[in-house]
RNA sequence: GGAGAGGUGGCAGAGUGGUCGAAUGCGCCGCACUCGAAAUGCGGUAUACGGGCAACCGUAUCGAGGGUUCGAAUCCCUCCCUCUCCGCCA
């Protein structure tokens, strides 16, 4: 969410900022809602004083045992609340309607985010490792897998396209990955290990900036209305709209009826960025002297609406997979200093695996909606010959802490400001282990295990057909 | 799932229709006393929005939302959450 402030001071400089990622000039239908809202607001608040004083007249009347001049004040006001309803709905038609226009814009970039339009115009910053020499064609990890325990077929056959069942040393190795990477982010970066609820409410969404443009890519539980609630919004359909004419416009009816709760349905998380940034959110934090960390390894949901016939075939793109999160609130002014941070800690992973990677920084047309800076480590396929992401950083500035009302006491200050909050990814354990397999295959279509997952695989080394 | 109790400031806790943004205590900050500290005394101590150069003023907020009323922390309705007991359960 924007700062209404920074708008109504710097119009041009925020049309400019958001026509760096596409988006056409908002600042002025903003500033006239704004406005809009402040005059009906302000209307509503001098109806409230003067309402507020006369009650207060009335209180004292009655103590004085005067009850005609009680009596001539309550009639004053009646007749101020009867002007009240009409500027009370103009301010919530306003307020709702500059709230709905603000959700919907994204970040704006930082200024040293490069221009472009989509993924070709990203920058890579460095790369690192040695691409390994085959003395055999490599094969991508979909062609390997299925010798392996990485069964494609039981995940489609138990749950459709995109899931995949692992087995044996492949379920293993992908278990340590994962506990390999938590070990190191906790005891070597310092954060701390968390395991958060992977089913969250509607606040912890929008909070994070999932909510409400991006529902459709996300999976929600359904949770049914009790009968009688159902009940009643049918009888209030009948008794304003009338019976339907037909016995089959009457099943029509009931069809549309709303049968879900909204208070009670729970959004299956994309990320655990969602748990753990929400876990501050509505929160006063003390100074963040230190910012605070927090890591989970947790599974993750994404229904992946908008990528129909893309990475259909493998590991790359599943319904469910599991990530290893990384999670900083801090100050302001040390969120660029975070996040150069965080991106070493999802860069050691890769390291520490001898995996090639290049790290990339996001374009604004690349960049995710509530970004205002991105890195992306790409780690080097030979199977498939790319570069694919494996991770992704992003400082969203006080755009979510603004969502979701998340601020500190500066030290020394009276009032509070907005924390900044960051997350990345350390790493994707599926795409990992994509990765590991490509990268450590041999020729025999085994998979040597890499050194430091060792204490983590039981004493087995290679993953054998 | 059933029965009951409850949700008030940083914390504890009073307040059941009026001058209550809210007693009191603790905590915290400042001042006084002191060589210094403790103890004591005095004063201060929520958040957001709007207006104002500012001092400051206004509005809202007592779990959330709605209602009654001239006026709601207080009465009514709905929901959420916490605790206790019973049942069930990994």
């Amino acid at each position: 969410m924007h700062d209404i402030a920074f708008i109504r001071t710097n119009p041009e400089a925020f049309d400019a900022a958001l026509a760096r990622r596409g988006a056409a000039p908002v600042a002025a239908k903003i500033l006239e809602l704004d406005a809009a809202r402040r005059d009906a607001a302000t209307r509503v608040q001098q109806a409230q004083s003067r309402r507020n004083d006369a009650s207060k007249a009335i209180g004292q009347a009655m103590g004085q045992g005067d009850k005609a001049k009680a009596e001539a004040l309550k009639a004053e006001v009646a007749e101020i609340k009867a002007a009240m309803p009409a500027w009370e709905e103009a301010e919530k038609h306003a307020n709702e309607a500059l709230t709905s226009l603000l959700e919907q814009l994204p970040n704006t970039p930082a200024s040293d985010v490069p221009d472009g339009a989509d993924e070709n115009d990203n920058v890579e910053v460095h790369s690192w490792g040695t691409k390994r020499k085959f003395d055999f064609e490599p094969k991508e990890h979909a062609d390997i897998g299925p010798a392996l325990g990485m069964d494609f077929e039981t995940g489609t056959k138990l749950s459709g396209a995109r899931f995949t069942f692992l087995r044996g040393d492949m379920a293993r190795l992908h278990r340590a990955l994962a506990q390999f990477m938590l070990d190191r982010q906790t005891r070597e970066n310092g954060y701390t290990e968390c395991n958060p609820p992977v089913l969250v409410n509607d606040d912890a969404m929008y909070g994070t900036d999932k909510l409400p443009k991006f529902a459709e890519d996300s999976f929600k539980t359904s949770v049914r209305k009790p009968n009688d609630e159902v009940y009643e919004d049918l009888m209030e359909h009948i008794s304003t709209q009338g019976w339907p004419a037909t016995q089959d416009g009457y099943w029509e009816l009931v069809e549309n009826l709303k049968w879900e709760d909204p208070a009670n349905r729970r959004w299956l998380i994309p990320t655990s960025e969602v748990s753990l940034t929400a876990s501050v959110a509505g929160e006063i934090l003390p100074d963040l002297a230190e910012p605070i960390r927090m890591t989970a390894h947790t599974l993750c949901f994404r229904s992946e609406a908008g990528s129909a016939g893309k990475d259909t075939r493998g590991f790359i793109r599943q319904h469910q997979f599991e990530k290893v999160e990384l999670v900083s609130i801090c100050r302001p002014e040390e969120s660029e200093e975070e996040h150069e941070r965080m991106t070493r800690c999802a860069e050691g992973i890769l390291e520490a695996l001898e995996l090639p990677y290049r790290k990339v920084l996001l374009c604004t047309g690349d960049m995710g909606f509530g970004a205002r800076k991105t890195y992306d480590l790409e780690v080097w396929l030979p199977g498939q010959g790319a570069y694919r992401e494996i991770s992704s950083c992003s400082n969203t500035g006080d755009f979510q802490a603004r969502r979701m009302n998340t601020r500190y006491r500066p030290e020394g200050e009276k009032k509070t400001a907005f924390v900044h909050t960051l997350n990345g990814s350390g790493l994707a354990v599926g795409r990992t282990l994509v990765a590991v397999m490509e990268n450590y295959q041999q020729a025999d279509g085994s998979v040597t295990v890499p050194e430091v997952l060792a204490p983590y695989m039981g004493g087995v080394t290679r993953l054998e057909p």
